[in-house]
DNA sequence: GGTTACATGTAACGGGTTACATGATTTC
DNA sequence: GAAATCATGTAACCCGTTACATGTAACC
């Protein structure tokens, strides 16, 4: 249940419209929450429904005409006490992690292009980050907010580093190799030692 | 369309029952796929429909009957095809980063327990990782499906010592102030900079 | 025979993804 | 007035989650 209160986090920070959000979403709330604009659409309904946001009173309710939509007092309390709730870290589920140990048993044919990619799209992304990070949290300004935030903006950036530096080593393991299209040769199918 | 993928990897390494491989999920299977044993059960049979896997002949197919399967070729062959194919890296969707952005809008109430219990989880983790690489991947050792075992392995290692890294880092954040519960005084609704 | 562990499922719900639909505004 | 862009939606599908159901085997 975490993309009505990423919605609400957004809208606290500035009031928006459902295509305003979108493009929020894909830039600077991208590096903790990603979401389309049918899933905001869909939310934003929800949401007014619950009482959590309402439309400005500017906005034409028609289609095609903008809508803004501010927290209300019951949303700001709502996000405030899911915040504070305790959630476990979700379990691991990557596929490109899967993709390699299935690479362990098919053989790697086409693995190190599809790695070389990762790793520049990874690369990318990282000085995307870099580039926020100088350009909005400057040394000198430590609010609390601001503290925050940048808190947030460089665990994207960790994590970035973490897959650059991990894709570097894999493509180092694969180049230890000749490049086989062919599977490894057959080993007798020795038991996962360590789920005994 | 990941979870058909790891079950045939998961087959392929070893034959198994429904819940035999509910127990590997679980297991070392974990550090880079999760499933639960519904999804299990209703894949198994998807898989089974669609050819890419069979049961064991041996088995009885009766209701609390054990059932073991195994990977037929034309479900190697789409498990090669899926694993060579190009897959964009999924956009980043993480609660915590979620929710310490909204703390930096209504307040940190409650948050640094919740920051020092993930911890203690990750570390955890972490150490049973390194368990798992001790016993699994002693030096010497060094076939093909070894080295890229151990590579997966390292990915979840890597990722693990990133949420250490960045929980350290955020408790020392919350440190520097005094705990409130109060939300930050109401700053002006000022712009948020990178997003224009 | 009652309880526990093993083993395989069904059903309902909700979020994420993809494709498509429709109205309003601006630009040429 | 045709095309492009802005803006708000609908519909269908699949996957993940949660709760529940049912049967078998071993143990006491």
């Amino acid at each position: 249940m975490s993309l009505p209160h990423a919605i609400l986090t957004a809208l606290l920070e500035k009031p928006s419209s459902g295509l305003e959000l979108t493009r929020r979403f894909d830039k600077s709330i991208g590096y903790f929450w990603s979401a389309t604009h049918q899933q905001i659409y869909r939310e934003l309904g929800k949401l007014e429904q619950s009482g959590f946001i309402r439309a400005l009173p500017s906005a034409a309710p028609a289609r095609g005409q903008k809508k803004e939509y501010e927290v209300l007092p019951a949303g700001r309390a709502e996000l405030a006490q899911w915040a504070a709730a305790g959630q476990d870290p979700k379990p691991m589920r990557d596929p490109l992690l899967l993709r390699m140990r299935a690479a362990a048993v098919i053989g790697t044919g086409g693995l190190r292009a599809e790695l070389e990619r990762h790793l520049a799209l990874h690369r990318a992304q990282l000085a995307t980050y870099h580039g926020i990070e100088t350009k909005d949290f400057p040394p000198e300004r430590d609010s609390e907010q601001d503290r925050l935030r940048h808190l947030v903006l460089r665990g994207g950036i960790e994590l970035e580093t973490f897959w650059i530096g991990w894709l570097t080593e894999a493509l180092g393991t694969l180049g230890d190799e000749r490049m086989g299209e062919e599977p490894p040769r057959e080993e007798p199918p020795r038991e996962e030692r360590s789920e005994k």
